[in-house]
DNA sequence: GCCACTATGTGATCGCCGTCATGGCGGCCA
DNA sequence: TGGCCGCCATGACGGCGATCACATAGTGGC
C-alpha cells in the first residue's frame, strides 16, 4: 500500500502546505499507538518523516501486518472517507513527524481540490491492488519462497546500499517480518536459516543484509 | 465487495440512465470470459443482472476468489482510475446483463457527477477494508471454522429462504467455495461433511442447505 | 433410457509449519 | 563491568491439510 505512489508521495509541497492550514502538527514516539481498531475515525494523519505500521491481531493474538505507511502517505483515510470505525490499528515504527487532520476537514480539502480528489482514488485503487496481490502472495510457495519475495520487495523499497554496493542491508526485526509474510517467528528464522545456508545473505540483530539479489529474486519466483 | 453498498447499489436508478447514455448493452454467458488479467483495461462494466466472480490463479493453478459482483456493482473500474493492467480476471456466474463503458467516457462520466465520485470513493474504501478481512479471515482458525464462516457470510448475502423458513439454501459448487476460504477442494468437502455430521447443514449438487444458522455462527466464530 | 461428464465423498500418505522448550548472543543501563 | 533482557537460533513433536487415488451419484444430451 505504501510506497507504491510516484516519488514524493501522495501530495505535492504545495498541496501539503494547503493542507497543513486545516491541521496541527503532533510527534509520535516509537512504538506509541495512532489510532487502535474499533475507535471511531474522526481524524486523518498525514506522514511527514518515520514510517506507521497498519496491522490487525487475529483472535488467536496472531500479527497481521495489513500496509506500512511511508513519508508522504495518509493513515487513516478510510474512517474519513466512510465514516466506519478504524478497522486496523497504526502504530510508529520509527519517531513520527505527522499532521493531524480532523475529518470533516480532511473531506472539505478534497472537495476543494478536485484534483487531489482523483489521486486519492488513485491511491485507494494501488491500495485494492495491493491487498489482492497479498492474498495470493500468501498461498504462493512456502514459507522460504515468502521470506525471500519480501526479502527482495523491501530491499527494492527501503534497503540502503551499504558496503560494496552490491549489499543492501534492511533493518527489520523477524517478529515484523514474520508477521508480514504470515508465519510465526520461528518458521521465518528457520526460512532465513536456509537462505543463509545458501549463501545469499547474512543476518543479524534487526538486520539482514542481502549479499546475492539475483538468487533471492530467483528463489522467489519459484513455483515449487 | 460486492453488495456492502446500500440496498440499490452503487448507482440509483436515474444515474444508470445517464450511465447507459455513454455505453452500450452486451449480455455474457454462463462462465464466459469477461475480460482476463493481464489485459488492458479500457472499459469498465456495470452488472445489471447475474453475479460475475473476480479470481486470480496462483503459479500452480490454484484459484483465488476476491470477489463476488451482484448486480448494481461496477467491475473493472481499477484500470480506469488508473490506467494499470487488469489485475485479475473476470468471469460470469451467471447469464450476465452489463452495461460496459469505455474508461474514458467512464472518467467523464465520473467527473461531471460529483456526487458520484463520492460515493465511488466509499465503494473502493469498502473493498479495502473487504479485503484486509480476507486476510485476517484466511489466518484465523481452521478450514472448518472457515467454510462455518462463509457460508453464514453467504446465507446473509445471497441465501435463498426456503422451505420451513428457517433454511437457507445456497447455490455454490464446493470448488468455488474452496476458493473462497482458501482451500483445497477435498479440505472443503470433509468440512462441510463434519458440519454435516453435526446436523447443521445438508449437501447436495451445487447446493447447500443451512438448518441450523445459530449453530453454524457459533462454530465460525470459535478461536480455536 | 443410455452414456459421458461433472460434482461430490472419502481413504491413505506425507511434508510443512505451529507449538513448546532451551540456549546463546549482544546491547543497554546501572 | 556485570547483569538483565530482548532478539535470534535450533531441536522435538504433533497435527492439519495438500496431494493422489478411486468410488459414487446426479445431470444433461441424444
Amino acid at each position: 500500500m505504501a510506497g507504491r505512489e510516484p516519488p514524493g508521495g501522495f501530495l505535492t509541497g504545495e498541496e501539503w502546505r494547503a493542507l497543513e492550514a486545516a491541521g496541527r502538527r503532533r510527534r509520535y514516539r516509537v512504538r506509541q499507538r495512532i489510532f487502535r481498531e474499533g475507535e471511531d475515525g474522526d481524524h486523518v494523519i498525514g506522514v511527514l518523516t518515520g514510517r506507521v505500521k497498519i496491522s490487525v491481531q487475529t483472535g488467536s493474538g496472531r500479527e497481521i501486518l495489513l500496509a506500512v505507511k511511508e513519508p508522504g502517505d495518509i493513515v487513516g483515510e478510510l474512517s474519513a472517507i466512510d465514516g466506519r470505525p478504524r478497522s486496523a490499528t497504526a502504530v510508529a515504527l520509527e519517531p513520527v513527524d505527522a499532521l493531524v487532520v480532523s475529518a470533516p476537514a480532511f473531506v472539505e480539502f478534497i472537495e476543494a481540490h478536485p484534483r487531489i480528489a482523483v489521486r486519492l482514488l488513485r491511491t485507494l485503487a494501488a491500495q485494492i491492488r495491493d491487498a489482492d496481490r497479498r492474498s495470493v502472495d500468501r498461498d504462493t510457495g512456502d514459507i522460504t519462497c515468502r521470506v525471500a519475495r519480501r526479502l527482495v520487495d523491501l530491499a527494492e523499497r527501503l534497503g540502503e546500499h551499504r558496503g560494496s554496493g552490491v549489499e543492501v542491508t534492511i533493518v527489520v526485526g523477524q517478529d515484523d517480518l514474520a508477521a508480514w509474510v504470515g508465519a510465526t517467528r520461528e518458521a521465518t528464522s528457520r526460512a532465513l536459516g536456509r537462505l543463509r545456508a545458501e549463501g545469499w545473505l547474512t543476518t543479524g540483530r534487526q538486520r539482514i543484509v542481502l549479499t546475492d539479489l539475483p538468487a533471492l529474486r530467483r528463489r522467489a519466483t519459484e513455483t515449487a
